[in-house]
DNA sequence: CGATTGTTTGAATGAGTTCAACGTACGTGG
DNA sequence: CCACGTACGTTGAACTCATTCAAACAATCG
């Protein structure tokens, strides 16, 4: 039942990326396949989290919240993302599925035992966490230093960098994204409330920066002008 | 001239924690020392990073700037914190030096094979890159649904966290620690201006959660009064 | 000394929140 | 098929917290 690593659409992409055939054949041993709907929450802050994963579909949110029912989100999960922290039994954070979403689940000792004795694997999460944290970074400056409506544009402009995926085409005109979110989970995101963001993307649409169709298709005629609204420097591609 | 690895005050929580002799060795042949003043740039973002380096002594601060000058702190580099990224020839971020630093340089090519050759190197390293990504979510908590009173209560208490280091003594009483940033440097870590930070910390030391001694000593009579402030639920300690 | 750097405090302004109403799409059951 | 409920989104108006602009204070250093 367990799908063949070898034609795993993230075989390339996820924690498993550098590992040769026979370190596939070990990890084959020690997972198995998780699925979760829509809105289901996949581990609360402080639960324990038997296992690590990698996302293999679907998307998922990582957030924490306050005593008071504030919350924030903290990064998104997307194919290839990896969930978890070996060495650590309990989840940090809220870790929520926002589409159906299926994650290739390691048994957590061997793994861990398994990361100890296999660079590959080491090597490759060194890489992603050290993405992650840079994607944290960029986001500290986001939330701390950016106006609403340049919080907006950033959000945008780092859905479309993704979409494309790849070093950006600065000078792309067209573009088309799908908000994976919705105002709420915008909201949560870039540490606004959600009428906030319903405006802020209200006010771009208005001025032509972008066009909508429906609520969650965005067009983007031109990416240079997306960018002046970010509040980054004009024109610099982010991450060399 | 290089001091020995084995009397390195940072020997056991650097990079290079879990080296064997023969491996600090190898490091010894690739490393030297630098130095930087209080206030000195160590790498403005974007600048071209030849090594590789552990803090050994002094507190620096990473950071970044938007075009228009408003800027974010993104992290505290305090003795034994890693500074570059392997496999990045530059710095992605402003590096400068708050005290008079000294720096371990590890040379960029040499250092990155001996990454790929010494497990004990990148697991080490992985294990501290997790820790960042930690402590840069709970920034974008902060940043993102905290107010100005709370969060400098949260900032207190992180530096009192790590005066006494080592978990918490929720119950301390007469704790005192000394501020390692300016009023503005704080505001540029919490997101705020520095008027802020000052009229918060005023107001805290009207209402007494805290006591002022010139403007860098602080008493925190009460720990858990200043920890009701910081939006987190009651007592849970942070981080395990 | 004046000059500089860091800090405090005040008053006015404004960006974003809060509270509230309304709109739109979609699914379910009568 | 339409009425109704629910979830998501938009818009308006009042309010508020933090910013901005401005002035003054304190400590340190040539």
């Amino acid at each position: 039942m367990d799908a063949q690593c070898s034609e795993c659409p993230i075989r390339y992409r996820a924690v498993c990326a550098k590992c040769d055939s026979e370190e596939l054949e070990q990890l084959e041993e020690i997972k198995f396949y998780r699925t979760y709907e829509a809105g289901q929450t996949i581990a609360w802050a402080g639960d324990e989290l038997t296992f690590l994963a990698s996302v293999v579909s679907g998307v998922a949110t990582l957030g924490q919240t306050l005593e008071d029912g504030r919350t924030q989100m903290l990064g998104l999960l997307l194919p290839s993302d990896f969930v978890g922290r070996p060495g650590r039994a309990s989840s940090a954070y809220d870790v929520v599925a926002v589409s159906n979403v299926t994650l290739c689940c390691f048994r957590r000792k061997p793994f861990e035992s398994m990361l100890m004795q296999t660079p590959a694997i080491g090597e490759r999460l060194l890489e992603m966490t050290m993405d992650e944290l840079d994607a944290a970074r960029e986001w500290m400056m986001i939330l701390g230093r950016k106006t609403a409506r340049e919080k907006i544009a950033s959000l945008l402009s780092i859905f479309a960098r993704r979409e494309s995926a790849g070093p950006f085409p600065a000078r792309a005109t067209g573009v088309k994204i799908t908000l994976p979110l919705t105002r709420e989970a915008m909201a949560d995101y870039l540490g606004l409330t959600l009428e906030t963001v319903s405006r802020q993307i209200s006010a771009l649409k208005r001025e032509g920066i972008i066009h909508l169709e429906g609520k969650r298709n965005v067009t983007i005629p031109d990416m240079a002008r997306l960018l002046q609204e970010t509040g980054d420097e004009g024109a610099r591609g982010h991450f060399a």
